[in-house]
DNA sequence: TTATAGATTGCCT
DNA sequence: GGCAATCTATAAT
C-alpha cells in the first residue's frame, strides 16, 4: 500500500489535460482521484488507464462525431465525462485535448487509499474483511466498480470539472513518484483493438482483471515497458 | 419502430 | 470458460 497525506495533495493543472490523451496516460498514473462526501473524503490512486482519441480511433466514442452524449470529450480539458455501460455500470473519463479537439482518459482501476469503509459499503462489501487485501483488491480494480465505490454517475457527475477547488470529484497529486509503467493493448474492445494504449503500473496489485498469477503474468509478458522521466 | 452491440462485472458450471 | 443483467446510441427496417 501506498501513503497519502491529504495536506499535501494538490489539484493537477488544466495544462495537464491540454495535450494528447497519450501523453497524459502515463504521467496521470500514481495521482489520486478525491471524492467528497461532506466531511469524508474517498480516495484512490490512478494504478491503469486507457487512452481515447478521436476520429482516428474507432474504438473511442469520439469516434463518430459529437453529440450529447459525447460531447465533454469535445470541450475543455479536465472535465468528467462519464458514461453508462451495458444498462448496469457507470465508466469515468477525464476529458483531454483542447477544447473543440476529442480525447479523453478511462480511469480503469484505483489503489484504495482513503475512505476504504465507506467504499466497501457502497460496494456491498461492508461484511468483508477489510484487512485482506484479496478484498482491498476487489474494491476499485476495473472501470465500472470505482465508479460504484466512489459513487459516481452520470446524472451528478457527467461534465463536471475536476480541477476545480470546489468541486466534490477531483484529479489531485500527492508527489507520489511511480515507476515500472506498462503498456499494453486496450481490453474489452472490438474496433482497432491493437492499439497500445493501455497504461498501468506494472507491479500494482490492483489493477483490473481477475487475479490469478497465469493473467499476471501473460499481462506484464506481452507488455511493453515504458521509458519516462520524473 | 425494432434490432443489436457495447470502453463490464459477477455468478454459474 | 460461458453468460445474464439491462440501458443507450445507433443502425436497420
Amino acid at each position: 500500500m501506498t501513503e497519502f497525506k491529504l495536506d499535501k495533495a494538490r489539484l493537477l493543472r488544466r495544462s495537464f489535460f491540454n495535450r494528447d490523451p497519450r501523453e497524459v496516460s502515463p504521467e496521470l498514473l500514481g495521482k489520486i482521484i478525491l471524492r467528497r462526501q461532506g466531511r469524508k473524503v474517498l480516495a484512490g490512486r490512478i494504478v491503469e488507464i486507457e487512452a481515447y482519441l478521436g476520429a482516428d480511433d474507432a474504438a473511442a466514442h469520439a469516434a463518430a462525431g459529437r453529440t450529447a452524449r459525447n460531447d465533454v470529450i469535445f470541450g475543455p480539458p479536465g472535465y468528467a465525462y462519464v458514461y453508462f455501460i451495458y444498462g448496469v455500470y457507470y465508466c469515468l473519463n477525464i476529458s483531454c485535448m483542447p477544447e473543440g479537439d476529442a480525447g479523453c482518459v478511462l480511469i480503469r482501476a484505483l489503489e484504495p487509499i482513503a475512505g476504504i469503509a465507506a467504499m466497501a459499503k457502497a460496494r456491498q462489501m461492508q461484511d468483508l474483511d477489510l484487512k485482506s487485501s484479496r478484498n482491498l483488491q476487489k474494491l476499485a480494480s476495473g472501470p465500472g466498480k470505482l465508479c460504484e465505490a466512489l459513487d459516481i454517475t452520470r446524472q451528478h457527475d457527467n461534465a463536471k470539472d475536476m480541477l476545480s477547488p470546489d468541486s466534490d470529484l477531483q484529479v489531485v497529486d500527492d508527489g507520489f513518484k511511480t515507476g515500472n509503467v506498462t503498456v499494453t493493448s486496450r481490453i474489452g474492445i472490438t474496433k482497432s483493438a491493437e492499439m497500445p494504449l493501455r497504461y498501468l503500473i506494472a507491479d500494482s496489485l490492483f489493477i483490473s482483471g481477475k487475479q490469478t498469477g497465469y493473467r499476471r503474468k501473460e499481462r506484464g509478458a506481452r507488455g511493453k515497458q515504458l521509458n519516462h522521466n520524473h
